[in-house]
DNA sequence: GCTCAGGAATGAATCGTTTCAACCTGTAGC
DNA sequence: GCTACAGGTTGAAACGATTCATTCCTGAGC
């Protein structure tokens, strides 16, 4: 009943205990006749690894662990999908942990990892960890922040340029046509949100004639954006914007369902207001009339966070990184449809 | 460099290593004054467990190995933190893996948590992995199913009774009044969808007088309800159903979008036609007109599982138990709105 | 026939924790 | 003053894989 060890391999196929370990780690080294005696033995009896023991050993597991903020947010879930595949091609394993944005249980999760001596750790922030991770780093550990680009430069960083993701967002608008533009979102005391508008404002300003209302609501949630979404529809006509950019996608299909609703005013859209939001979720896509989005290339940035984290575990002294990616547009009916202004 | 071990904290403390494990795993077996001078150093030091060494020792880890179908679905991340709770009381943690419908991510999964020795593994299989948890149960580790009665007793199984759930969403549209129903769902081989449909069924011939029509979906995504929410609309009135009851949310919303949408049939919810979905997705509350679902205990059935998988890791030879909660009907305005019929 | 090179195989030491038999030391009982 | 006893403490063994200095073999070269 417990597990066979190296060492009943080795028994079996008659060879020692270096020369099982050297089939499995460096197969070169072994003759071919014991290397099959020994496979042979490895699956007859069912031998499988005992991590613990190789880690012991190593004083290194071979897992990463990663912290997001909330994992039911498909942006974290392609983002911890892009670092799994990532680091399965180094032969790693990433797991998981879900701080739903509570210190609490990040704190947790960071002295989990601890007692795990991971490889590293990629961490979405949500209290201050920085000394935290700081330790971490004394002990060997290091750590990269996504989503969120750090301040100083003690830490690498892998996140994406919310301002240009405003920016692009209003550019779209004012290119198709659109003059007074409403950017429906909040709270602004998170960075994305704040950095969004301002490139938003960056961009409206560059156009003469472009107006950028602003729309504070209290979450980035659907019904945040129907409430939103049914101020609008109640004013007069020539008060109403004729473009909306949303902080993200649910509040954009929140407003959506409001202006479309039946009972509405007779406002159509793209038709009468476009409208855009960001993530680029799935949903977006399915909303009664598809929405065009901001996408974030969440696997991308999971992908490239595990690089470096492999590279500062390899190279404790190589440099600090910020990587930076640029948000990318998708343009659906919401805003070029055929009745498009 | 090098984290502390637990002999510099010996040292430092002036007691041997075992004073200190004691103090770490027994401290009512240790003196006030050792005690003390142990945890100073504990602290001083900043040392902590090295936890591949507990578990070489123990030869079993403290981690539960967790593997869903799809950690997008709210369901599964639910499951998971039920689980993940439960285990916590038990100073356990869990690790999550998506097997995203995905033979091969399965297996991957479970090799690596037969290397690492897991406690137990919880699962929602999609391959056929018997053999798999089989060999595990020989090397000592339990399995429990969840989301899926086990077939034959092999393992315990924690589910939700689906053709319940199918029969409770039709008999509430029955006792509003409604006779004509359609079921919109698919593909049938997904075991759900089948219960569901079944439970349907039976409700329906309960009454005289009630008629249940499928609608065949190629999917449980918004898209595939809008299309078949888009076929119904464009049905001459009197041959359309007055109730729908969709085989899960996505679809019932896409449904509603279709009926909703201006230009459409001047169809009211649920004034000419009642919706009830099923999972009771946070999106459901948030739905145009707020849907009425069937809630499944997602974070009761993670936490059951974990109860289960521990009593049979602590006595492998403790009965089987197939545990089958029972489903809850969520009324909102989709079937019981101001302008029901 | 002897030496030597080099590939192959060996097995003891090691990682850090837990466990447990053995070993104090002081106290209570007689 | 001696034994019993219990509460504290000790330190060596064990867990299983990896590593590396050492040994063993084989065949080539002279």
């Amino acid at each position: 009943m417990a597990p066979p060890s190296i060492r009943d391999v080795a028994a079996m196929a008659g060879v020692s205990v270096g020369t099982v370990s050297n089939v499995l780690n460096r197969p070169t080294k072994v003759s071919g006749p014991a290397a099959e005696r020994v496979l042979a033995a490895i699956k007859e009896l069912g031998f499988v690894r005992n991590d613990a023991a190789r880690q012991l050993r190593a004083g290194r597991s071979k897992t990463i662990g990663l912290i997001v903020l909330d994992v039911r947010n498909p942006f974290f879930t392609d983002l911890a999908r892009g670092a799994e595949d990532q680091a399965a091609t180094a032969g790693l394993s990433v797991i998981l942990g879900n701080s739903d944005e509570d210190r609490g249980r990040e704190s947790t999760y960071l002295d989990l990892f601890e007692e795990q001596r991971v490889l590293g750790v990629l961490i979405s922030p949500f209290g201050n960890v920085t000394e935290r991770l700081e330790r971490l780093r004394e002990r060997g550990i290091p750590a990269v922040l996504v989503d969120r680009s750090a301040d100083g430069s003690a830490f690498s960083s892998v996140s994406v340029d919310d301002v240009a993701g405003g920016r692009l967002a209003v550019e779209h608008l004012v290119a198709h046509g659109r003059r007074r533009i409403a950017f429906i979102g909040g709270p602004f005391e998170i960075r994305q949100v704040e950095d969004r508008h301002a490139g938003a404002q960056l961009a409206a300003v560059r156009h003469p004639g472009v107006s950028l209302e602003v729309v504070d609501v209290p979450a980035l949630s659907v019904i945040a954006g129907r409430i939103a979404g049914e101020a609008i529809a109640a004013r007069r006509p020539e008060d109403r914007p004729d473009a909306i950019f949303a902080a993200n996608d649910l509040i954009a299909m929140g407003v959506l369902q409001a202006l479309m609703m039946r009972g509405g005013a007779g406002i159509t859209v793209p038709g009468d207001i476009a409208i855009i939001g960001y993530d680029d979720i799935d949903f977006a896509s399915a909303a009664v009339v598809p929405l065009s989005s901001i996408r974030q290339p969440s696997a991308l940035i999971g992908q490239t966070a595990v690089e470096i984290l492999l590279e500062e575990a390899e190279t404790p002294s190589s440099p600090r990184r910020q990587v930076v990616f640029q948000p990318e547009l998708v343009v659906r009916e919401s805003t070029a449809g055929p009745d498009a202004g």
